[in-house]
DNA sequence: CAATGTATGTGTTTTATAACACAAATTTAA
DNA sequence: TTAAATTTGTGTTATAAAACACATACATTG
């Protein structure tokens, strides 16, 4: 457990959400958070536990993972610093359908709900906001829905690095994906098996969509790609 | 369009999130309403539109259709009254990624955007319950994904028969759907070709699990089709 | 009420992708 | 620093489900 005042970040970060907090209930917020940090690899929630907070993920990359049928696990969501994860779940005052995995060191700061509600209730733009961050995930998982049930193998790899992409952006080179998967995240990611993910990533480097250094995923091709993504 | 008083439901059903309003906000609500109806079959919104208000379908049953890859239909979502359609896009602020469609006569009820953001501003507990019916929905959205990508034909299927039991019940008889739908429907919600959902649909009717009459499908063995959908 | 279109039903073929099997490389642990 | 475990890579086989091709039944309409 960290000092509160190690994670700025939360509050501080330009798209956080608590920035629409007035100066009384920033100190609500400010007051009642508790940070913590993670390793890699371990594990900050489990599918089937409940919610007791709100967590915010400051530094650091996770996974959200989710249980398939016959140890087919799917990932239903990468997510990246500044973000809330599990956030879903305490919404709807339910389980976590998902279990959210570290993929790099974290620190994440929680907020309990009971004074995250008495914001709810106080501040009608962070309501709105809520609403909207919501609204839009949904779409997000509906779009997907129909990507990994319609699209070919090919077109599900693509999307998913253009996901990836999206999320954690580009090494300095500018081409290099900012986030390092194992081959077995990559198809859990797509819908798909880690040996059609390893053939499938191997036809992309040799048609130089991209390149290969181990884990280090690198585009070349950044068009080419989104057309197997829309074509597939 | 139907004078406003013709619609009571929206606002009286037992379920109806404007219960949550006080006298004077639901009077907002009544007066800024505004009553519609719909033809079986007749299109309400299509993919691409943008949203001007939130609709509440008042009588009736719609489907919620999207276009896939290559005329591959699929149907996102089944809705009943008395229940919210189009409410995902409007809150997000994007268009439409779905086309509602009629699939009866149906009546419903507008209220435009400035005023549903009125109230939520000013009615933390009704900001609230739209917050919890977005995260709940997003819940079964998810779970949708891994059914529609992990399940097998007979699985997707008998899992279809379940939403459609658990969205619009039975009729007197107390195991016929109370839903009529096409067989290239009950594919397009199942994931599938429509011969394949003629002929799981089959199977299932020869096995005793189902029987079929038309269009009118009667559940015969309710225990039988939860294990398959479970299993599959 | 014929005629045309649409929905349902069934058999056959094709294909995308999972499943399996194993080898090589890499990482982790003893 | 060797052994064990894990991850990556590749070829082969098996299979679930799509695609295709008709036939029949049912609706709709001129």
């Amino acid at each position: 457990m960290l000092n509160k005042s190690d994670c700025q970040k939360c509050s501080n970060d330009k798209n956080s959400i608590f920035k629409l907090l007035n100066k009384q209930e920033r100190s609500i917020f400010e007051n009642n958070k508790q940070c913590t940090s993670y390793k890699k690899n371990e594990i900050i929630f489990k599918e089937g536990d409940m919610p007791s907070g709100l967590i915010c993920l400051c530094y650091g990359k996770v996974k959200l993972i989710k249980e398939g049928v016959g140890g087919r696990d799917q990932i239903i969501r990468m997510e990246n610093s500044v973000n809330f994860i599990g956030f879903r779940a305490l919404f709807a005052g339910e389980h976590y359908i998902a279990s959210a995995v570290a993929i790099e060191d974290c620190t994440l700061c929680y907020l309990d709900k009971k004074t995250l509600d008495k914001l709810i209730k106080a501040n009608g733009n962070f309501a709105l906001e809520i609403i909207t961050i919501l609204a839009k995930e949904l779409g997000v998982s509906n779009e997907r829905t129909l990507s990994l049930t319609q699209k070919h193998i090919r077109g599900r790899l693509a999307e998913s690095l253009l996901v990836l992409i999206n999320t954690f952006g580009y090494e300095d080179d500018g081409k290099t994906i900012k986030v390092y998967l194992s081959r077995e995240d990559l198809a859990n990611l797509s819908n798909m098996t880690t040996s059609n993910a390893i053939r499938t990533l191997s036809m992309f480097a040799s048609e130089g969509v991209i390149s290969i250094e181990g884990r280090r995923l690198s585009v070349e091709k950044f068009e080419t790609l989104k057309n197997i993504s829309s074509l597939g």
